[in-house]
This record gives C-alpha cells, structure tokens and sequence, in this order.
DNA sequence: TAGTAATTTAGCTAATAAGCTAAATAGTGC
DNA sequence: GCACTATTTAGCTTATTAGCTAAATTACTA
C-alpha cells in the first residue's frame, strides 16, 4: 500500500495524475507522454493505483486510468492543515467572500 | 539538490517539518523524537536542507533547525495549483511572530 | 477459434535510500 | 590547549526503486 507521498515523490507520476485531470486515459496514450518504456510506465501506474490516487477499467482492449481526485486531496489538505498552512491568492475571509 | 517532494516521501520528514512549525529546535532535540539512531536523523536533516525545506544555524554548541515554509508553500500551491485543486483556508494561527 | 493489439508480469541490472556502529569534526567553556 | 558535548561523516548492509527487454496475459475482433 503506497502512501500518497511516495507515489507523489516522482515527478513522472505527478505528471501523469496532472494528464488525468481533465478525464480518464488510456494506459498506452498516458504511456506516449514519457520517455520511458511501456512496462516503465505499468509499474508507475501500479504505485499510483495502489496509493489509492488513480482507478483502472476496461474498456473496448485498453485500460482507462481516471484520477481519483478526492484521495489526493485529502491528503494534500491532510499535510497543509497538520502544517497550518494557508492559501495565498483567496480573497480576505473579513471582505465576505461568498463560497 | 533533493526536491520537495522527494524530501516530503518519508513519514520522519514530515513530522520533522511540523515540529519545526512553531519555531526552531536543535538537532538534538528533534532527534529525541523518533526511534532512529542521531547519525539516520542527520541523513533526514540533510535531506529536507538539500531541498530548502529547513535551514540550518550554528548557535551555543548546537545546531538550529528552522523551518523554511516559504519553500514549503510553494511546493504544494504550485502542485495544487497544477492539478486545479481548490486550497483550504486555515484559520488564523499564531505562529509567533512576535515583532 | 485464431489473430492482434494493449497491458502487465518476470527477470534482470544499477542506483538510491534508510538504517546501523564507530570515528571524525566543530564549537563551548574551563 | 583540553575536555566535553553535539552533530556529522565514513563505511557498511539490506531493501527498494527505476529502468530495461522479453514473455505472458487479457480482451477484442474477424
């Protein structure tokens, strides 16, 4: 069970949760973005899958990978809370920013 | 030059980090804190410095780690930022800022 | 059912990481 | 300068990671 911050301490798996954010893709296009070879990319995958932050399917002979966004951001608003960190660019909450 | 997010993968990091967030401790008092001989914690320290993450001063005999959230900060808006994920708001903490 | 395309698994190598003990270094204070 | 304390460096072992090629598997499609 990979934590979420190994399989965000590679910059080729951060790369491929960013591609995913926009909705799924399949393993191979995912695969042409980097230059390593196929069976590289299946172990980047494996971690992701196992850090809970993407999910595979099949569909039509190719695997979808979609991100699972709420496991990633449970995790990164995890660490900024235990780290008090707040956000830059949000308005002032005393202006009555309205959600 | 280990990056953020490299430094960020081991569990000891982190908590390093947050131990550091309201103000600087010695080497030797951070050490006290995890099960790891001094000589690993001084590997974990060099790391986190490696990545700009804490900085180091000499003061009476011992060795002051400082957090550098600046570093810190950036890292994770730039990732979040890049995966369009919303930041949480923290309330106000006093983080000793004392003028 | 056989063929084909897509993906993963197996098996390997090389590099890096994390831990340890023992020794070296740096800085204080007498 | 010497002793003392704090921290790091050296040197080692073991485990993990990341990459590769080749082979196996999976799942469509004809």
């Amino acid at each position: 069970m990979t934590s979420v911050f190994d399989a965000l301490s590679h910059p080729i798996r951060r790369e491929v949760l960013e591609l995913l954010k926009d909705g799924g893709k399949s393993a191979g296009d995912l695969a042409d973005h980097f230059p390593v070879s196929k069976p590289t990319m299946s172990g980047h995958f494996a971690k992701l899958k196992s850090a809970g932050l993407i999910l595979g399917e099949n569909r039509a002979g190719s695997i979808i990978y979609t991100l699972n966004m709420s496991t990633l951001e449970e995790a990164l608003h995890g660490f900024m809370a235990r780290m008090e960190i707040a956000q830059p660019h949000v308005p002032d909450t005393d202006r009555g920013e309205t959600a």
